[in-house]
DNA sequence: CTCTTTCGTTATCAAATGATAAGTAAAGGA
DNA sequence: TCCTTTACTTATCATTTGATAACGAAAGAG
C-alpha cells in the first residue's frame, strides 16, 4: 500500500500526457484527424499490423477500425497487404507517404523535447536515460 | 542531436499512454464522456481552477468548455463559485459527490498500479520514485 | 463436404466533440 | 462617463467517433 509512490505515479502520467500534448499539440497534420494521427502513430511503430491488432490496443471496434483503415487508406497514406500464409488476415504499414509524414511529425516533435532538454548536461542526459529505461521496466511494460 | 535519447523518449511516451490507457480503460464512471471525465480529473488535481484555465490546458474553446462544465454542474460532480474579487471569474471545484466519484477511481487505478508493481522490493520502489522524480523534474515539468 | 470460427467489411444511426457567431456582465482605463 | 477588454454563456451547425446489425470470405475441425 505504497501511497505515496502511487500519488507521484498519477501526478507523473498526468504530467506526462500534458507535456505530449502540448509538444504534438499542432502537428496533426494536413486533413487528418486526431484519431487517425494516433492510429498512423501506432502503425509507425508497430508495423507490420492486423486489423485486430489496431483494434485491440485502440480500443476500438473492428467496424470502426476498418472505417478509419479506409480513409487511411484512401489518403495514400498505408498499404495493406494480404498474408499469403492466410488470406484473412492484412499486414497493414505506412506508405513512403505516410512514412514521410510520420517523419514530418517526429522531427517537429523532437525539435520541442531537444528545447525542452537543451540546457542539460551529458551526465544528466545519461541519467535521464536510465531512468525512462528504469521505469519503462519496471512500470510502464 | 541527441537521436537515441529522443528515441527513447517516444517510445516512452507512447507506453505510458498504453499502459494508462489500459489502466483506466472501464473506469469512466457512471454517465460520464471521455472528457468530462478528464475534465474532471484536471479538476481534481488542480482545484479550484477557472474555465479559462480549464480551456487553455486542455485545448478547447471557451463554448465548448462552458458547456461541458454545464454538464458537470447538473450532474452536481463539481461547484462553481463567483470569485468575490473579481466576479467575472468562476472558481472551479469538486462537489463532494465529484470528489466521491473521483477517489474511488483513483482506488480502481490503484489497485491496478499496486498488482503491476507488486513484485518489488523496497530498494526498486525506491529506485522508481526517484527516477519519477527526476523526469518529472528535468523533461515532464 | 458441412459447420464453426476468425478476420474483416459495409451500412446505418446515435452521441460526443469541435467551431463559430452573437450576447451578457463585470472590470479597468481614458 | 464612455470605451475596451476579459470571463463566461447560449445557440447552432458540422464533423468525428462510437455502437450495432448484417454480411462475406477464408481457415480449420469433424
Amino acid at each position: 500500500m505504497d501511497k505515496e509512490l502511487f500519488q507521484k505515479f498519477v501526478a507523473f502520467t498526468t504530467a506526462v500526457h500534458q507535456i505530449t500534448s502540448d509538444i504534438s499539440k499542432d502537428i496533426k497534420a494536413e486533413a487528418l484527424t486526431p484519431l487517425q494521427y494516433k492510429i498512423l502513430e501506432y502503425i509507425a511503430v508497430s508495423q507490420p499490423v492486423t486489423l485486430s491488432e489496431i483494434s485491440d490496443c485502440m480500443h476500438m471496434s473492428m467496424p470502426n477500425t476498418s472505417r478509419e483503415l479506409k480513409k487511411l487508406s484512401e489518403k495514400q497514406l498505408c498499404d495493406k497487404i494480404t498474408d499469403p500464409a492466410d488470406r484473412r488476415k492484412q499486414g497493414i504499414t505506412l506508405s513512403p507517404a505516410g512514412e514521410a509524414m510520420m517523419n514530418e511529425a517526429f522531427q517537429h516533435i523532437a525539435i520541442r523535447f531537444t528545447e525542452r532538454i537543451g540546457d542539460l548536461t551529458e551526465e544528466q542526459r545519461k541519467e535521464i536515460e536510465r531512468a525512462l529505461d528504469l521505469l519503462q521496466e519496471k512500470v510502464f511494460y
